[in-house]
DNA sequence: CGGGTTTGACCAGCGC
DNA sequence: GCGCTGGTCAAACCCG
């Protein structure tokens, strides 16, 4: 546990530095306004471990409350840095972008340097915060995703799902959400990339509202070729009775968010949150710290564990 | 009609 | 080199 994945000590400590401040590649010039969502390498956790979820993060986990207060879930940590996934060759080819676009539509061009450090850019590719979240507190962030793929993972019952921006094209945003085998009731979220706009003043209309019937709680899919049958592990139509996270979220956001949208947008959006990751509560107050804060905090959190 | 999900196929990385 | 695995694509379909 709490192992470093994927990469080692000389990658993880360059990374560190690099995002504490120094403004490497990595830091990528989070330039004046909107400051990247992630951009941050965080100590990396194996998944599927329950300690993790109460270890020497407790005391983080405290620190971590004003920005992310709710109660059950842990925040975790995670990974690995280094950019540019696979796909980056594929998407050369497909002459698509993969890199770390900032708000002011520059690039920051991490990508290239770990790719000189690494070859094994699977392994490397820029995932990092992971969360640990309980299913009501899937929508706790405020971003519109849509989902681009399920795949079943070897070693769990539950299929990972998976996500990318919705609100901007260009995008690179991924969030993968995978049911924790050893503790079904949470979820484990890793993102990878970052945004590079705001956050979305509404999100999409449409979002969360399709497949709201046919979507079952189910962890094991099963499969009917042209039907609309249900398997995602985020598919919990009816999951979440809004608890106190609800309430926790309102208090904080508001912060940080107030650069960039009001309380009033943000509850408007989440009306139209995913409906898997709904869970069924229409009204759920979205999660209103957004990343800047996980940012701020986060980088908090990468300098206590690595000092 | 636009934008969401589902899902089989495809592709690249990785381990043996 | 081969097979496994994970990540993404894209067609088909659904919904407001």
């Amino acid at each position: 546990m709490g192992e470093v994945a994927y990469m080692d000590e000389g990658d993880l400590e360059a990374i560190v530095r690099g995002y504490s401040g120094s403004g490497d590649a990595f830091s990528g010039e989070s330039s004046g306004g909107f400051s990247p969502s992630f951009c941050l390498p965080i100590e990396t956790a194996s998944f599927y471990e329950p300690e993790m979820e109460t270890t020497g993060l407790d005391e983080l986990g405290e620190l971590y409350k004003p920005f992310y207060p709710f109660s059950t879930q842990t925040i975790l940590t995670s990974t690995v840095s280094v950019p540019e996934d696979s796909r980056s060759f594929r998407d050369d080819k497909k002459q698509r972008t993969h890199a770390c676009l900032l708000s002011n539509g520059s690039r920051a061009d991490h990508i290239r340097i770990s790719e000189s450090k690494s070859k094994k850019s699977k392994k490397n590719q820029q995932k990092r915060v992971v969360e640990q979240v309980k299913e009501e507190n899937l929508l706790s962030d405020a971003w519109a995703w849509r989902k681009y793929g399920q795949k079943p993972i070897k070693g769990s019952p539950y299929p990972r799902s998976y996500y990318r921006c919705s609100s901007s094209k260009g995008c690179l945003a991924r969030k993968q959400v995978e049911r924790n085998p050893q503790n079904p009731e949470k979820f484990t979220i890793t993102y990878t990339n970052e945004h590079n706009h705001e956050l979305p003043t509404r999100r999409n209309s449409l979002a969360g509202s399709t497949r709201a019937k046919s979507s079952q709680t189910k962890p094991i899919l099963t499969k009917k070729p042209g039907k609309q049958v249900v398997s995602s592990p985020t598919s919990n139509p009816v999951i979440a009775p809004a608890d106190e996270s609800s309430v926790a979220v309102q208090d904080m956001g508001v912060t940080d968010m107030n650069t960039h949208q009001t309380a009033g947008e943000i509850e408007g959006m989440s009306n139209s949150l995913p409906s898997d990751l709904m869970s069924g509560t229409g009204t759920f107050p979205t999660f209103t710290g957004d990343f800047d804060e996980l940012l701020n905090s986060q980088e908090f959190f990468s300098e206590y564990l690595w000092n």
